[in-house]
DNA sequence: ATAAATTGAATTGTGCGCAACTTAATTGCT
DNA sequence: AGCAATTAAGTTGCGCACAATTCAATTTAT
């Protein structure tokens, strides 16, 4: 969307407004969209020390507070669905990071469990958002402002 | 990265913060993350309308604004590559969109030129930026706030 | 009890992003 | 002029995201 708005929303004929709201410099979701893959890409040596995307330690991080979690259950922690999750998780299975096993009441559930090499990465992990952190060069009440924006941005939206 | 890591900044090992460093719920960049691609799953019905994808939506604002620039400058302006680009504007040619030209000086440039069709686009694009700052929910400022902080930290991790 | 509806996961297909590499054109150097 | 270095774009390959569909297991309604 653009920036700065806020006349336009007395105004019911949109393509009206001539002050350039169709320039890429004013629209706050170019913004959004392109942090969100300068930050993938700012992860991408830290997690290549560990051998994991950044989807994949996304999922990882949900393993280390959930272990044994099943995939819906992890789709909605990540806002991410089973199109995404199942070849996902199948690749940390074939690192051997986890185990996919059926439900024992419910068959048609996967429960996702670390394995031991799994949970011993976690150790390995620790230092990573201290090294984002760095990188951001953003004072904690900016980055605090930030999520909250996109947490709210985020629940609107859906 | 880990919200609220101040203390941390103090001391060398950052991994014997206890306070849950390695939570998902606490990390900036994971609602970065979350936030843009719930942006793009938001315009996806609006430019369904006009048959493009949020990026070539994006490679269409630059040509509106630039008609004619080749494909190194639009990467610069969009932060995306040729590996990107390349297959994304020739999918915009085969819609009748725009042109890919050689570039007269010099052979190795692609000049993008739009057509008629692809100049014709932009009046129905011009209602998806107010669309989109409805859907968003949010006050005018706290989108400016929220592009501020989303372009410091794109050049701070560039 | 059984047919219908729902649910959880997997599959298929498309379009990014990006690293790594290739190709061809241009520029710089001597 | 001639050759090395650089540059612009294209290609290849991988891993997401996600819509749409399929399939099997479970739940529900009758």
């Amino acid at each position: 969307m653009t920036d700065k708005q806020a006349h336009v929303t007395h105004q019911a004929d949109v393509t009206t407004n001539e002050s350039g709201e169709l320039m890429l410099e004013n629209q706050v979701c170019f913004s959004l969209y392109s942090a969100a893959n300068a930050i993938i890409r700012a992860y991408r040596p830290l997690l290549e020390a560990i051998d994991l995307t950044y989807p994949q330690y996304l999922a990882m991080l949900v393993l280390w507070a959930n272990n044994g979690i099943n995939v819906k259950d992890m789709g909605a922690k990540l806002h991410l669905d089973s199109g995404t999750l199942t070849p996902l998780l199948k690749r940390l299975e074939t690192k051997g990071l986890l185990d996919r096993k059926r439900g024992l009441t419910d068959e048609r559930v996967r429960e996702i469990w670390l394995t031991e090499a799994g949970k011993t990465l976690k150790t390995q992990a620790k230092s990573i958002p201290y090294t984002m952190f760095c990188k951001s060069e953003l004072p904690v009440e900016e980055l605090a402002a930030l999520k909250a924006t996109c947490d709210k941005l985020l629940s609107n939206i859906n």
